[in-house]
RNA sequence: GGCGGCGUAGCCAAGUGGUAAGGCAGAGGUCUGCAAAACCUUUAUUCAUCGGUUCGAUUCCGAUCGCCGCCUCCA
């Protein structure tokens, strides 16, 4: 049974699915103005690893994840070039997809943009208006916090007698609002400022914390299962937004929430001050692969922080690439027929130390482990010659279970080798029965420059591309 | 100042009131013409420090030190 950490309730519980049999998943996506560190990408990772095991426990997933295109910045970026948000947003939103998949994610099932959803958010202000959960002072709608009596559930901020901020708080008095802790849902734009959009309550443009509510509630409705993020969402964002739903349905609105913690380079805060700010292409330019920098992202369970180092990531590339050996060596190799019963017993019970891991709130650490000790006792036993043709088939289905949930065995080798490469084999095996080593290391060297590893079995010789 | 999280081998880390998973790196070995891949052996008497509770604590409690996040705008 898969149980998940309740962050309302501060305790782990089991998961069941308001609708049976499908699970409702909404996670705020990116704002689609700068390329998203890598930080960002771990939550990513994260969504995707819980709508993928998800489905491995026979669920059907509809998924949210929503690309915030309104902001100030994007919007004054746009509007200094004269170009439509849509027009500026476009490449970013090009780029990050790429990014997303080359990290191995599955798309979700619906990624809308909050431009596309205006109306939907001045329905939802005009339903927070009508019932007094909002007020309009001079032209900007805000939420009036004290008609919510929930306000900091989620995130426990207790706002009763302290100051609110380390430093001064910034002068209040000039928005009007009734209550410091009050946020706009919609902020007045005069006529001739770009961009805006009309709404029974005057010329304008959304906060930022309502495209969540409103797309949520169209395409999952008042109430649905998991709602998740990076943990620097929580509050203000999340606490608002459960505060704009709870308010406007007078229903729970999400029942679980995940928050993905961030990294942690070398110990330290990332931040471009300190230099160590990366972004995915950052680290694909200089060499690693998305694999690994999935593994790595994965390798610690999502609450808690990840320490990124790029020894850390090394060893992710020597990982991966180790499991990818296994992959491809089931792939390619012969063994007789029947099956050994100690490596069932292994098979088994690696998929069930996989599941209860995974079932205990996504412990994705403890998950890799039971691949990793599968993976050893398998080369094992081919090393001692036990494997057999049954055990061989189960391993590779076992692996296709891992992976449907972590995608991190890489794809199969897809592409023959062309005839010239298949040319330079064959002369190498025939230099090699000559005892000719000086050319068959030649032909070896220049293969591998080629992208070609060339590893000696007794089997014969087995190619991959590095 | 308020709230929350963390501190486990060279690195990334899991974990539990009963004596330390897993990966990477390192060392030695097997196999190989040599490699590669793989396998085997090995690497924390110890879990930031100091106290306390307990038959027993890395795990619970307290204190101290260190690190991270949120508490303001924007998203």
């Amino acid at each position: 049974m898969l149980q998940l950490f309740n962050t309302l309730s501060r305790q782990i519980e089991e998961f069941q699915p308001i609708e049976p049999g499908r699970v409702r998943i909404y996670f705020c996506g990116p704002t689609v103005w700068n390329f998203a560190h890598i930080g960002n990408f771990r939550t990513f990772v994260a969504a995707d690893v819980l709508r993928r095991y998800l489905k491995y426990k026979g669920f059907a997933v509809t998924h949210v994840f929503n690309l915030t295109d309104i902001d100030d910045r994007i919007i004054n970026e746009a509007a200094k070039r004269k170009i439509s948000i849509y027009e500026f947003t476009a490449p970013y939103i090009e780029y990050f997809w790429e990014d997303f998949d080359a990290l191995g994610n599955e798309r979700p099932e619906i990624t809308p943009r909050a431009t596309d959803h205006i109306p939907e958010m001045i329905d939802l202000i005009s339903k927070l208006l009508n019932n007094g959960h909002a007020y309009i002072s001079d032209g900007t709608v805000y939420y009036r916090i004290a008609a919510f009596p929930g306000y900091g559930k989620l995130s426990k901020i207790n706002f009763s007698g302290n100051k609110v901020g380390g430093s001064e708080r910034v002068d209040t008095d000039k928005y009007e609002k009734e209550d410091a802790r009050d946020f706009a849902l919609w902020k007045a734009v005069a006529e001739d400022e770009q961009p805006g959009w009309d709404a029974p309550f005057g010329r304008g443009r959304p906060g930022w914390h309502i495209e969540c509510s409103a797309m949520s509630m169209k395409y999952l409705g008042e109430t649905f299962d998991i709602h998740g993020g990076g943990v620097d969402l929580q509050f203000p964002h999340h606490e608002n937004e459960i505060a704009q739903s709870e308010g406007a349905s007078g229903k729970p609105f999400a029942r679980y929430w995940i928050h993905t913690e961030f990294l942690k380079i070398d110990d330290e805060t990332m931040s471009k001050s300190k230099g160590n700010f990366f972004t995915f292409r950052d680290l694909t330019a200089a060499g690693y692969s998305p694999l690994a920098i999935r593994y790595l992202l994965l390798s610690v369970p999502y609450r808690k922080q990840l320490n990124f180092t790029f020894e850390g990531l090394k060893g992710a590339e020597s990982t991966v690439e180790r499991l990818q050996n296994f992959r491809r060596m089931l792939e390619t190799e012969r063994v007789p027929a029947g099956s050994d019963p100690e490596i069932s017993t292994v098979i088994s019970r690696a998929l069930e130390r996989f599941e209860a891991a995974m079932d205990d709130d996504l412990n994705t650490a403890v998950a890799l482990a039971s691949i990793h000790d599968m993976v050893r006792e398998v080369n094992s036993a081919i090393a001692s010659g036990k494997l057999r043709e049954n055990d061989l088939r189960s391993s590779i289905e076992a692996i296709k279970r891992f992976d449907s949930v972590f995608a991190i065995f890489g794809k199969p080798e897809a592409e023959m080798l062309d005839a010239e490469i298949e040319a330079l084999i064959a002369e190498r095996q025939q230099a090699r029965r000559q005892r000719n080593f000086a050319r068959s290391d030649e032909i070896r060297d220049l293969l591998l420059q080629r992208g070609i590893v060339l590893e000696d079995t007794k089997d014969g010789v087995r190619w991959r591309r590095k």
